[in-house]
This record gives structure tokens, C-alpha cells and sequence, in this order.
DNA sequence: CCCTGATTAAACATTG
DNA sequence: TCAATGTTTAATCAGG
């Protein structure tokens, strides 16, 4: 929750208040933000007060007041509002504020959104988030269409009255974002027309991060969890019945019991960060390590077969996921692809699984995605802008080949880690092929860089681990993450 | 202004 | 045959 200043009174701040409302929402739409508040007061919801102010997006978290004065959610903690909204009738301020914008009509970014309530507001969620929920909320993790249109429908009521082609563009969503993919017919059971779908495991961070750069999205979605409505008739819900909202740990903390992959992912800002962080620092310190055993042929020799039998053996550590800020590589249908996973896939190897790494989900879970990869190969989906050329243009400069996983926008961070352990170990091979010169200039670089990422690391106290896990001899996971920083 | 992603519409193919 | 599903293309818009 932002804090906001004690030395700005409550006048001028109910002017700013206003200014900021009147600019945010010219067409009477002040009514139904004040309405927002206070039915978010009414219903006494245990969230309302604390959390989704800290949900926000984690650029809003850093961005100015200005950003901060527009937000309403500080107001929630105030009773700076209750002389306005005092004497006015509920339900028809109500009604007022939900029938004044035309359907379809995108929500207020600054107002809370109740999909259950801003019925004519446009959800503020992309068809790729909402197919994700859908998918995510399924004990299988994986739904036919109709499903997923049902999903959605009980979830965002605005689509019971907006145009058809929703569907359609669910559907087209479904066949060209590269996040979704059909589950082998083998595998599915015999549910009629069509196949089932899944989330693709390489690129479920990326949804996750998308989902996370959502506006709202994690309390709204808890809460209507939490409450959920009678149109709610999803037989996945009705068997994975969401249980009331627990009180919330902490700042930024979500219910593990009704969304465990949200709780751990949106849990906080910071965990994330620490691990970019220590991605980075791993990236590096493995490149200053492979330049460093090129001075050596034997070591490198020995450097090389290690890094092979760790990249061919299952259940070896491997590189993390990284969850890119560039929206470019969030879940589009455009992200640079592994055109070679074909050839690098193992079928069935556990480590396929991202639920190995991120510790998603059931047992269950993780073998219908260690064998959906199975599939992955043969899907054809990632043809679209699939961008090879630029991994063999980038690898002619030689820096931009090898530090790729060190740039947060490159595309190697949407690949499973195996994947991306693969390719970095391509890259490292043809890194071998650079020039001695340029070798010592991406030495260099990396040296001030870890000392740059030393600096932070050594903070919280997880260099010492971080490096260790460099020769592959640790697991790397959210969990060890987590706890070394709550231990910091 | 350009690029990219998201959305929407539409046409067409496939499937049960 | 039909409707649902899946694929693909194109146009448009918004945001960076």
C-alpha cells in the first residue's frame, strides 16, 4: 500500500483527489469510482483494505505519485470519500455507474475491477490472460474449447452479452499464440469435437509474467473466487470448489489455497527480481568460466563433456526461466522459438517439465506436461514470426550470442530451461569460434557486470549459492529463492 | 512515424 | 449435412 504523505492535508488531497477523478473518468465515471470503493467497503472484504494496491503492477510500484494519485486504491485505507458518497442511494448509483458507459466499453484502468459486477466493462485482460485463468483453473490443466468458453462466460459475465466473435477470437488466440497448445488426442480423453488444450510449460512464465503486468487482476480474481456467483457452473469449479479467503499473510501476498500459482508468482516483486538477478549473475559467471577454460584445453575439454553429460542427463539442474520485462517476449505470438527443439527434445525427460522447476501443481500435473512436450514437436504452431534468423544473425557478433540470456529482452528467456541450456551450449560452441579478442571484451564485460550483480547479491547474501549452483550441482528453484530472501 | 501486440472479422478446412 | 472446432489471413487499433 503506498503510503502517502502525513503532511499533505485531507482537503488538498481530496482536491487532488478529484482533479485526478475528474481527468481519469470525464463521463460521470467519478460516481461509479466512488461506487467501487464503497462497495468494496460493504462487502467487508478482507483484501479490500491491504492487497491490491500492492499487486499493482510492479512498474506502477516504482513509478511516480502522479501515477499514485491517480490510483484509488490508497483511498481504500481513508474515509476521505464517505461526505461524497454520503445520502446517495446504492443501488442506483449503482446502476448508474454500470449502465452509463456503453458495453463493451474498456473498465478504468484506475478502478478496481469486479468482473462479476462491471458486467458492461471490457475485461482488462488479453484473451491469451483469460484463456490462461481458464486453463490454470482446470485440476487438469487443460480444457477443451467449450470449456474454456464456459470458463469464461462464468467468470466475465460481460461476454454473455458481447458479440460472438469472442469465441472466435478465443479460437484464433488458442491456434496462434504459441502459450496454448492442443493436447495429444492419445492423451485426451474421448471429449468429442475437437481436442483439448494446455498450456504450453515454456511459455507459462511468460503468461504468468503477462498476468502479473495485469491491472487488478489477482485480487479481483481472488475475490470472485471467493464469492463465487450462481452462474458459476463450471463442473472444474464445482469439483475444485475455491475455498474462503484466507487471511492474508502479508503486503502482497495471495491466498495460496485458491490460486497456489498466482500466490507464488505474484507473491512479490522482489523474489523475481532477486532472480533476474541471479540469472544474470549465472549467465555471466558461467560465460567468464567457459572463456576462462578455453585458456585451457584440457579444462576445457573436461568444461566441455561436464556441460554435455549436465545438459543430456534428466533431472539435472538447469538454467532458470527467465520472466522478461519486455513485453515482447511476455506470450505473444511472436517470440524467437528453438526451431531445433525437435531435434534437442527428449521425449518424457522429467525435466521437461516447468512444474519441475517452479514446483506447479500436482504429480499428475507435471507428467501431463512432461508428455504433452511429446507433442510439442510436432505442432507446427511456431512458424508464427518464429524469428531463427535472428539467433544466427546475433550469433555473428559473438557478444550478443553468448550474453543472450543475460539481456532480459532476448529471446532465450521464453525457452524451457532445458531448451535454453541446449542452445546456450550451441552458443557457447560457437563461441568458441570468436576471435580471441572479442572473447576477452565479453570477459571483461562480464567481470564489471558480476561485480555489478555482486554488489546486489552479496546484499542478500545469496552469491555464495548462486555461484554454487553455476556447476550444476544444485537445484535452482523459487522455493530456495524465496527463503534465501525472506532469510535475508 | 514505425513497430509490435491485441483484437476482430472473415474465409476456409477439418472433424465428430 | 451441420455445427463445432481449428487454421490462416487481413484489417484495425493502441501503446511504446
Amino acid at each position: 500500500m503506498p503510503c502517502r504523505s502525513l503532511d499533505e492535508s485531507d482537503a488538498s488531497m481530496r482536491q487532488r483527489l478529484v482533479n485526478s477523478l475528474s481527468q481519469s473518468f470525464p463521463h460521470s465515471a467519478l460516481s461509479k469510482a466512488l461506487q467501487c470503493i464503497k462497495e468494496e467497503e460493504e462487502e467487508n472484504d478482507p483484501l479490500s483494505s491491504s492487497c491490491f494496491a500492492e499487486l499493482r503492477l510492479d512498474k506502477e510500484a516504482v513509478d511516480d505519485d502522479d501515477d499514485e494519485l491517480t490510483s484509488l486504491s490508497w483511498l481504500q485505507d481513508s474515509n476521505l470519500l464517505k461526505d461524497i458518497k454520503a445520502g446517495e442511494d446504492d443501488d442506483s448509483l449503482k446502476e448508474n455507474s454500470e449502465v452509463k458507459h456503453e458495453h463493451g466499453f474498456p473498465h478504468p484502468s484506475h478502478v478496481p475491477y469486479n468482473p462479476q459486477k462491471h458486467i458492461n466493462s471490457k475485461p482488462p485482460y488479453s484473451f491469451s490472460c483469460l484463456i490462461f485463468m481458464s486453463l490454470e483453473e482446470s485440476p487438469t490443466k487443460m480444457l477443451p474449447v467449450k470449456d474454456i468458453y464456459h470458463w469464461i462466460l462464468s467468470h466475465f459475465p460481460y461476454f454473455q452479452n458481447a458479440p460472438t466473435g469472442w469465441k472466435n477470437s478465443v479460437r484464433h488466440n488458442l491456434s496462434l499464440n504459441k502459450c496454448f497448445k492442443k493436447v495429444d488426442k492419445d492423451r485426451g480423453q474421448t471429449i468429442g469435437k475437437g481436442s483439448l488444450w494446455c498450456v504450453d510449460p515454456d511459455f507459462r512464465p511468460n503468461l504468468l509474467q503477462a498476468l502479473r503486468k495485469t491491472p487488478y487482476h489477482p485480487y479481483h480474481q481472488l475475490q470472485m473466487l471467493a464469492n463465487p456467483q450462481p452462474a458459476q457452473q463450471n463442473r472444474y469449479l464445482q469439483e475444485f470448489r475455491p475455498q474462503p479467503l484466507a487471511p492474508r499473510i502479508g503486503p502482497n501476498s495471495i491466498s495460496p489455497h485458491l490460486f497456489p500459482f498466482l500466490s507464488r508468482r505474484l507473491g512479490g516483486s522482489a523474489l523475481d527480481i532477486d532472480s533476474d538477478i541471479k540469472d544474470v549473475a549465472q549467465t555471466l559467471v558461467s560465460l567468464k568460466s567457459w572463456s576462462k577454460a578455453k585458456a585451457d584445453n584440457a579444462s576445457f575439454a573436461q568444461g566441455l563433456k561436464r556441460k554435455l553429460g549436465e545438459l543430456e542427463s534428466p533431472r539435472k539442474p538447469r538454467g532458470p526461466v527467465i520472466c522478461t520485462e519486455n513485453p515482447s517476449v511476455d506470450h505473444t505470438y511472436s517470440i524467437t522459438h528453438v526451431e531445433a527443439s525437435e531435434d534437442e527434445y527428449v521425449p518424457g525427460s522429467p525435466g521437461s517439465s516447468i512444474d519441475d522447476e517452479y514446483d506447479f501443481g500436482s504429480e499428475e500435473d507435471i507428467d501431463d506436461y512432461s508428455d504433452d512436450e511429446d507433442i510439442d514437436g510436432l505442432n507446427p504452431r511456431h512458424q508464427f514470426k518464429c524469428n531463427s534468423d535472428n539467433l544466427d544473425s546475433e550469433g555473428e557478433s559473438g557478444v550478443d550470442e553468448v550474453d543472450g540470456c543475460v539481456s532480459s529482452g532476448n529471446s532465450d528467456s521464453v525457452r524451457t530451461p532445458t531448451k535454453r541450456a541446449r542452445l546456450d551450449f550451441g552458443k557457447r560452441l560457437r563461441f568458441e569460434e570468436t576471435s580471441e579478442e572479442e572473447k576477452k571484451k565479453i570477459a571483461d564485460g562480464a567481470d564489471a557486470l558480476l561485480n555489478l550483480a555482486g554488489i546486489c547479491l552479496a546484499r542478500q547474501q545469496t552469491v555464495p549459492s548462486c555461484v554454487e549452483k553455476l556447476d550444476g550441482t544444485n537445484e535452482y528453484s523459487d522455493e530456495s529463492d524465496a527463503s534465501s530472501v525472506e532469510d535475508s
